[in-house]
DNA sequence: CCTAATATGGACTATTTTAGTCTGCAATGA
DNA sequence: TCATTGCAGACTAAAATAGTCCATATTAGG
């Protein structure tokens, strides 16, 4: 159906939620105020860690803080954080071994400004859109889409 | 990993290729000069025929051709014949049940920019895009992105 | 009229991906 | 030293996707 995996849209609410009260927060307490399970906070935490939007504190009183501000985080980040770089077909992403298909396909290397033209839009989407009211957020996403 | 069904990516594959022959063709034939196995062309046919992109004819030398110019075919278009709607998280979709988070979740009617975003940018580029020189594509759908 | 070629509808199975859970280990503040 | 917290990674469960098959309907040509 065309959509990001349900870990990439929880990591999005967590990203929120911290920005949100932006102090330590330990995994427990996010999945608490977010309904997330805790088991599913740790192993997304993890992630976020590693992907460089939040560092972590461990032993009593540890807890996660973010360390990219709101605003230097876009959609398109998280998305990668999460599922590695934006591929919407198996032969955009080099990585991949060669498609068996190659030799007749007739969209051989046609998918790559299509990616483009995606990744570009969900780039230009900061995680603090998602912070405002939905007025606001309607009215700068569709400015985006017009443009 | 945010990718399209391979399934779409066939059905991509298969529209080029009846653009390109632009007569009828039977699924075998159709099978035989993309590689992919007859039983999925089969498959996608039907899909095709339902979404009004292909005619069928039954019987001997029956087959199939296309009913749209593929220059007013979208790759938006064939994602959503293929996968439905696009709709990047649950709550996007109206048709989904409601989400079991919603009462907690910060991030309650935001993505639906987000969606519009990149179904706008899907929407731009035409199935005729794919049939171009890749040289040409390129130069397009880049223009399109920096817009 | 018969037969071969072709599409149709839908069920079924296999495979892959995604989501979710658990267990033992490491760090740290009180 | 102990309670609390994060870390690493294996493991299991669930869901989505891909792929196959079969019985039926349609039609051209002999």
């Amino acid at each position: 159906m065309f959509k990001i995996n349900k870990l990439t849209d929880y990591a999005t609410v967590i990203l929120i939620e911290m920005a949100a009260t932006n102090s330590v927060r330990s995994a427990q307490s996010i999945s608490i105020s977010t309904g997330i399970p805790l088991p599913t906070i740790v192993k997304l935490m993890k992630v976020l860690v590693k992907a460089g939007f939040a560092a972590a504190q461990r032993g009593a009183l540890g807890g996660y803080r973010l360390t990219r501000s709101e605003d230097r985080i876009s959609i398109a980040d998280i998305i990668e954080a999460l599922e590695g770089p934006i591929a919407l077909t198996a032969c955009v992403s080099a990585s991949e071994k060669q498609c068996s298909f190659e030799s007749l396909c007739p969209a051989v290397g046609k998918w790559n400004g299509i990616n483009h033209v995606v990744t570009d839009a969900l780039r230009k989407v900061p995680l603090s859109d998602m912070i405002q009211k939905s007025a606001e957020v309607h009215n700068n996403l569709d400015m985006q889409a017009k443009s």
